[in-house]
RNA sequence: GCGCCCGUAGCUCAGUUGGAUAGAGCGUCUGGCUACGAACCAGAAGGUCGGGUGUUCGAGUCACCCCGGGCGCACCA
């Protein structure tokens, strides 16, 4: 509803000032400084002044005066030095919130995907991994609330070099028949022995570099696809699939498909984006210098100031990774001409597709992925210059408009606050000791993040039986569960995505203050009211019988309840601008304030024992329309809401 | 060397496309549970927004230059 009003404002001064004074400035529409200046501030007399070389207090009275009555404003207000505050009408806004009017839904073509989490297939997933599913999710949750249709792409990298060191260590760290890792792989953990062995093998590595010869051998052998080492990396990667699947299911995370590497190599997708490339000049061969032999993108197309090409063919033939992704990117947009066949992954949790090179049997049911009109890849800020690469090969080829939508949803990583590096036995050096550590799943450094989950359900746990120790223990449990994951992913998303986190154990495990349980509590209390009041053999009252614009009249008087409204009715205002600016973020922080408002309200009326008939019902009222936004909002950030705190 | 990001209260971070008197959480101190359960609420202290110059009616926000930190710039992914 605040987002309506605002929508109207800014399209009647569009408009007004269009025909008046044949300009066209943007209408940028803010939240004054103070609540008593109104609902709204416009600053667009300051721009007009320039323009039209008077006072901004002058034209701003000018506006006011001329544009005339606004439906659902009470009064435009010319302050400061040349402000415009608007009004709302309190009355009519209240009644617009018991009974918005239909939305307009149009209806779109457009297609979204978005791509996230991608884990190499080869360990446990750790906390910085969590951060990209997280933000993933919630931008999918962010889109699909404001109606839009996405498809969730979970990129799976099952023919790569860190699925061929985990290879060497079943060969020749840990040597291991096939049969017996087909039974290893079956066990519960798999991820987190693999974690360790991985470790190994990077540590083998350093102290011995012509083992690297092994790790090329593997890679040689898995790309070729056939043999027990391509078998073995196959082994490995479905069952480090299913173990990423199951850790991300516990945070509410969800794929629709799985597109694998092996399939871009298998159905030669490389070679149809190549073919492209080279037909309209995107790559050229070298026959000199440092990349002789190599094909390569010229720099001037990616990058302004380096000099440096980037080879997409080496000059032994292969394809390097950037040139497999900018296959991939093609058909993410249905412009390699290409398409993967489809199987139902062998998971029991939910219906979840992966590509495979065989085709399906013509009877089966299959949907269509891909063909999007606009594609986020949600992927770590380092890989930029690489996502670049791949944006430029798009506009090399003269896809111009698909490179626009091609949006690399940056994020920076996470690293190990010194402290909680030394709790996990990490020793760092001396001057680097105050410094935050990077997590490294080469080196094993990191939280792993069943590790984390299961230890802040324990947390939770405590917290749960100590104020309901009469609850069963499957009950606590399942109770301690939706905090721990409210506390985590909102955690995650707290930070803005530009902002590196300095991972803590202290800050992670609150509950309290800024954080997903605070939310929680305040929609677990809101949903009280109704309980304790139907306790007392009361009925919720039929709001729209009771209450007409003439009660939200009287009780919207106090300017109190107006702010709580006014605070808790900009869900659609958030969700939208949080979107706009591609931030997760934006939409935690207005969770947290509407949080906020309510248990100042909670806090400072009594709902059940009001006397005034009137006035009750306006407060239970109230206290429904905080528990619908507060429950909305956290479900965009796919934080569920515990049945009792 | 080139490029990107960051620097705001003791700590961790917001800051609405340049706007009115710079905000929140944590921590510290003070107060509030026989009201709908205190995972809560109220109050206090805490700032030359890294430094400088400029653009502008107006700069935490934009430009340039420094200082300090992080990350990229492979025939790795």
């Amino acid at each position: 509803m605040f987002h309506l009003l605002e929508q109207r404002i800014q399209e009647t001064f569009q408009k007004h000032i269009a025909t008046r004074y044949a300009l066209d400035v943007p209408i940028v529409i803010e939240q004054p400084k103070q609540p008593d200046f109104g609902e709204l501030a416009l600053p667009v007399a300051f721009h007009l002044a320039k323009q039209l070389k008077q006072a901004p207090r002058k034209i701003a009275a000018e506006l006011v005066a001329d544009i005339g009555a606004i439906d659902g404003i009470a009064a435009l207000e010319v302050a400061g030095n040349g402000y415009i505050n608007v009004r709302f009408d309190r009355a009519r806004y209240g009644q617009a919130l018991l009974d918005p009017p239909p939305e307009m839904k149009t209806p779109s073509s457009e297609k979204i995907i978005v791509e996230h989490t991608n884990i190499n297939p080869n360990k446990a997933a750790h906390i910085g991994h969590l951060r990209n599913a997280t933000l993933g999710d919630t931008f999918v949750r962010m889109l699909r609330g404001l109606g839009k249709s996405v498809e969730v792409q979970n990129y799976i990298d099952n023919t790569g070099v860190q699925v061929a060191d985990v290879v060497v260590g079943f060969q020749h760290i840990r040597p291991m028949p096939l049969e017996q890792v087909e039974v290893v792989a079956e066990q519960p953990r798999f991820d987190y022995y693999c974690w360790d062995l991985y470790a190994d093998v990077s540590a083998h590595y350093e102290k011995d570099p012509t083992a690297l010869q092994l790790r090329r051998d593997a890679l040689h052998s898995i790309e070729r696809g056939v043999g027990g080492t391509s078998r073995l990396a196959e082994i490995i990667s479905n069952a480090i699939v299913k173990a990423h699947l199951n850790t991300m299911l516990r945070l509410g995370v969800k794929y629709d498909v799985l597109p694998r590497e092996s399939e871009i190599l298998r159905l030669h997708f490389w070679d149809a984006a190549f073919a492209l490339l080279q037909e309209r000049g995107a790559v050229v061969h070298e026959t000199q210098g440092k990349n002789d032999g190599c094909w390569v993108m010229r720099a001037a197309a990616f990058s302004e100031g380096s000099e440096d090409d980037k080879v997409i063919v080496r000059s032994n033939g292969t394809v390097t990774y950037v040139g497999k992704d900018i296959a991939y990117q093609l058909w993410k947009f249905g412009l390699l001409g290409k398409d993967f066949f489809y199987r139902k992954l062998d998971y029991n949790k939910y219906e979840v597709w992966v590509t495979t090179n065989r085709p399906p049997d013509p009877k089966s049911q299959i949907p269509s992925f891909g063909r999007a009109t606009r594609v986020y890849n949600v992927i770590d800020v380092r890989q930029s210059y690489l996502q670049d690469v791949v944006v430029a090969g798009l506009r090399a080829l003269g896809f111009n408009q698909q490179a626009d939508q091609s949006v690399h949803f940056s994020y920076e990583m996470v690293a190990l606050s010194p402290r909680c590096a030394a709790e996990l036995g990490i020793e760092v050096p001396g001057e680097d000791r105050n410094r935050p550590v990077e997590v490294s799943g080469r080196k094993g450094f990191g939280v792993k993040a069943d590790d984390l989950i299961d230890k802040l359900i324990s947390k939770a746990l405590d917290e749960v039986a100590s104020r309901h120790a009469e609850a069963s223990a499957e009950e606590q449990r399942s109770i301690a569960t939706q905090i721990a994951i409210g506390a985590l992913r909102y955690f995650l998303l707290k930070f803005t995505r530009s902002s590196v986190i300095a991972f803590d154990f202290q800050e992670a495990l609150s509950f309290e203050g800024e954080t997903g349980p605070y939310v929680q509590y305040a929609a677990v209390r809101a949903r009280n009211i109704s309980r304790k009041l139907e306790q007392k053999g009361e009925r919720v009252p039929d709001f729209r019988a009771e209450l007409n614009a003439a009660a939200f009249g009287h009780q919207l008087q106090s300017e109190d309840f107006w702010q709580l409204l006014l605070a808790a009715s900009k869900a659609d205002r958030a969700l939208e601008r949080a979107v706009t600016a591609g931030e997760p973020a934006h939409v935690a922080k207005y969770a947290f304030q509407v949080a906020q408002a309510f248990n100042n309200f909670y806090h400072l009326y009594p709902i059940i024992h009001e006397q005034n008939r009137e006035k009750k019902v306006f407060l239970l009222w109230m206290t429904d329309f905080f528990r619908s936004q507060l429950e909305r909002t956290l479900d965009v950030l796919g934080i569920e809401v515990p049945a009792y705190m």
